[in-house]
DNA sequence: TCCATTTTGGCATCGAGTGCCATTAGTGTG
DNA sequence: CACACTAATGGCACTCGATGCCAAAATGGA
């Protein structure tokens, strides 16, 4: 689903990060001791651990040991273990928010949010490899699977927001709701058929979106 | 979503069930040791602590003791704390699985799967009140929102079933999953606005999938 | 150098979940 | 009626995720 901002397990930012939200440590000064660690730091050594032990098999203990950290400091960073694959997947939302908001106005709703979502699933050729790695651990983890409905209500949130403002209802009525788990229906069947896919190349994630719109077009055509 | 079977906290079965699957207690004869409990005693236990601590706040020691046998004991009948809310639900995918096949051949598949959910979730005005608490815990505690995906992963497979039997495709095709999960986002949009209406009474489940399924229609045309 | 500031990480604790196994309470048989 | 047979029970120890508490560490600034 997500296009990551930050704390892509081979990229990313190696510094703590200033941000005022969640148990993410917020440096607002240069002041007190430093960062021990970082997001990054800690998915890498995470997962490291993840691909020969698996996840359910690699304790926070390990997690902390591989990334030189108190299991403690761990817990600073990420609320549970299972927020350790999904990154810093909050930052994205706002990402999404503006690939919605800078479609044309002259779109059916519907289309918009569709290509919102294409939009916010593309990736740099560079990017997919951990990218589809991330997601392969999510969707294949029973406890992963079930904790993401938590992340998943958030993004299905930034959907009904902007179908509520483009449509004059309020996001909790129910057509702005039914967007938002439909976009998540569709995506979710999408990712599903792209791990299925033998070759990380074949059809794209875009196009695999297109294709699920497309099977739910004809679907309800009959 | 469910219509369960058995296991509803007012009217079901004091009696061990004679079922071969999951941690459940065969009772093959009526040798050995007879049980201590049921899945019905172990839930009005779970729901009567459930009320006044809520989910969280409620140990399995808690409601072991409740319900007046070991902690041990509890974990042969549910799997997990989670499990609890949802009661038997597995016994009622074989209900659905029916109702989905007694639905007209002539119907577009679309129109009978849609059919078959509503079906599924009729209910008689007796067993709505319990029906509609456990909905709420299930759909307002977070973990249990979380745990619930594998139990929906299941529904869903009894719907991709249903379509690929129709249509000539196989379970795991992009139709047939993406039928599955919008069935499954109706659904939950439903619920979600059947749970926020103040009256018990209002629009029945029925008719607010009925209404969700044609927003998802008017959405889609724009 | 001392102070304010901020992160760290150790420790104790709780609760879910599991493996192990002796105990218990029935049934069927001689 | 006593004795084996059978199957559920429940206690115990243990692992692991998660949280509260707090002293110790490490930095910039006065």
């Amino acid at each position: 689903m997500p296009k990551w901002k930050g704390g892509d397990v081979l990229t990313s930012d190696a510094m703590p990060d200033v941000v005022a939200e969640g148990p993410t440590p917020t440096r607002s000064s240069a002041r007190g001791r430093p960062v021990a660690t970082s997001h990054a730091a800690i998915e890498q050594a995470a997962f490291r651990l993840f691909a020969t032990h698996g996840f359910a098999g690699t304790t926070m203990e390990a997690i902390a040991r591989e990334a030189g950290v108190g299991k403690r400091t761990i817990f600073r960073y990420y609320q549970s273990k299972n927020d350790i694959p999904w990154g810093r997947f909050d930052r994205t939302l706002d990402h999404f928010r503006a690939l919605l908001a800078e479609q044309a106005d002259d779109l059916p709703v519907h289309t918009a949010i569709h290509r919102g979502v294409v939009e916010f699933n593309r990736f740099p050729a560079d990017a997919r490899p951990p990218h589809r790695e991330r997601m392969r651990l999510i969707l294949t983890t029973p406890e992963l699977q079930a904790h993401s409905v938590l992340r998943y209500a958030e993004w299905r949130r930034v959907i009904a927001e902007h179908v509520a403002l483009r449509t004059g209802a309020r996001p909790d009525d129910l057509v702005p709701q039914v967007a938002g788990h439909v976009s998540l229906a569709i995506s979710l069947s999408a990712y599903e058929a792209w791990l299925a896919e033998p070759d990380a190349d074949a059809p794209g994630l875009p196009e695999i979106i297109d294709r699920a719109m497309a099977g739910l077009q004809s679907y309800l055509s009959g």
